[in-house]
DNA sequence: TCAAAAGTGTTATCATTACACCCATGT
DNA sequence: ACATGGGTGTAATGATAACACTTTTGA
């Protein structure tokens, strides 16, 4: 047991992030290619120390989601998937880092930011297949970032944050399709996202691609949880289409 | 922007641990009594600082489910909720602190330990219910530790954490209807449970209780996850029984 | 023989799946 | 007309819910 005088000892916390979004039916994570040491050259997730004291964790996941990516927290989900403290995680010293994962729809411009030499979008099944070798416990990161992704697409209305603000029920469905890596029957994810109240709502308009019937536009709903939860298909089952 | 010479604030850093069982088929929290200020007097989770640079976190879980509850951290379930670190939490200074949520088995004897004045196990609907106000934001970090609970209860084999090495069916289904809040047909309970392989296994054994038919024993199963999931009943069509 | 708790059978209902089919548009 | 993608109908299957009923024990 410690005596009186024994005051705890700090530690430095950084957040990191994990960016999703979908580019050509593919997610992509958003990694920079570390400018500093350590790790340097390598890629990794974007984040950062916090700035001051005084600054709120979740206050510096918005700072450097606009820092290093250029996008507004605010438009965005946001959620905070842990913490990774690993004693040795950091090779500078004790650094605990706060993760997040963020959803951004549509096709945003990657911005490097002031400590990354370079920022890119990265398809997901390249890094997890293994071809791209991540800084840190990064790694382990955006598995369990992936993992919530998948998960809270069952239980919530998150898919939407994917899109655009208007998006056809195909690209709802893309959405789905490249998170769980999985194929689905198009008619029935139509009736099955229909069916739940205020998921998404009908806009009036229609986009048309030059091909085929025009798409009913939808937005986001009020509905923030679904019930009953749509279930992803068994991973042992799933055919592992998409890529 | 940082200037050259900037360094990281560092900031002090603590676990603290939603321990839940079950008493009396009721679901019941492990609350100490502050016995230093801030919050003096007032119940808190049990937790504590990193004790030093090199303890891992979950090491520091481990460490103070032992000094504060007397529970073997490798008996129990035990995982991380997540961060909780608002720049106000603790008026003490810039505290992050990592929230656990463990799940113990049986009838456990609380043991107060060095920094607290008293440990005791709290019925969870007395702490929702507002009759008792937590020190810093342990309501909150309650609160998620319990929706944790009832997801992990959907998905995962946790359930069987809450018994002891050998339990009849019965006594898993309270687990089910305590944590839930929802009163379970235990007819069907019964089948669905059997039905999941290797969730529980049959150990041969009965416990006669005295009255009634004697209850088969089980033990828990090699499987880990649950699919497809048990979905809980609607919150809304839930008609809360238990206390 | 009765109460109590364990365990089984059966049916209705609901959700999911698979897939045939029709609709609206551009060329 | 036909290709293309959008959208609807429907029957088979599987999971859930409701509840009547049988079994095994202690008193």
């Amino acid at each position: 047991m410690p005596d009186d005088d024994w005051t705890p000892p700090p530690v430095l916390l950084a957040v990191d992030l994990v960016i999703f979004t979908l580019i050509d039916s593919t997610l992509h994570v958003l990694l920079v290619e570390r400018g500093i040491e350590p790790f340097q050259g390598d890629w990794a997730l974007p984040g950062g120390f916090l700035e001051d004291e005084r600054e709120a964790v979740l206050a510096a996941a918005h700072r450097e989601l606009m820092e290093e990516a250029n996008l507004d927290a605010t438009q965005l989900h946001l959620e905070q998937l842990g913490a990774y403290g690993e004693p040795d995680r950091d090779p500078r010293g004790r650094v605990v880092s706060v993760a997040y994962l963020a959803i951004a729809p549509g096709l945003p411009e990657p911005r490097a930011g002031t400590d990354a030499a370079h920022a890119r979008w990265v398809p997901v099944p390249d890094v997890l297949g293994g071809s791209i070798k991540l800084a840190f416990d990064h790694e382990t990161i955006l598995h369990e970032g992936l993992e919530r992704a998948r998960a809270q697409l069952e239980h919530t209305a998150i898919a939407t944050a994917f899109c655009d603000e208007t998006f056809t029920i195909n690209e709802l469905q893309r959405v789905y399709e490249a998170v769980w890596g999985v194929a689905l029957d198009l008619r029935n994810f139509y009736r099955k996202i229909q069916a739940v109240d205020d998921f998404i709502v009908p806009v009036g308009a229609e986009r048309r691609t030059g091909k085929g019937r025009p798409a009913r536009l939808f937005k986001a709903g009020s509905r923030t949880t679904l019930y009953p939860p749509l279930v992803r298909p068994s991973p042992a089952t799933a055919s592992e289409g998409n890529g």
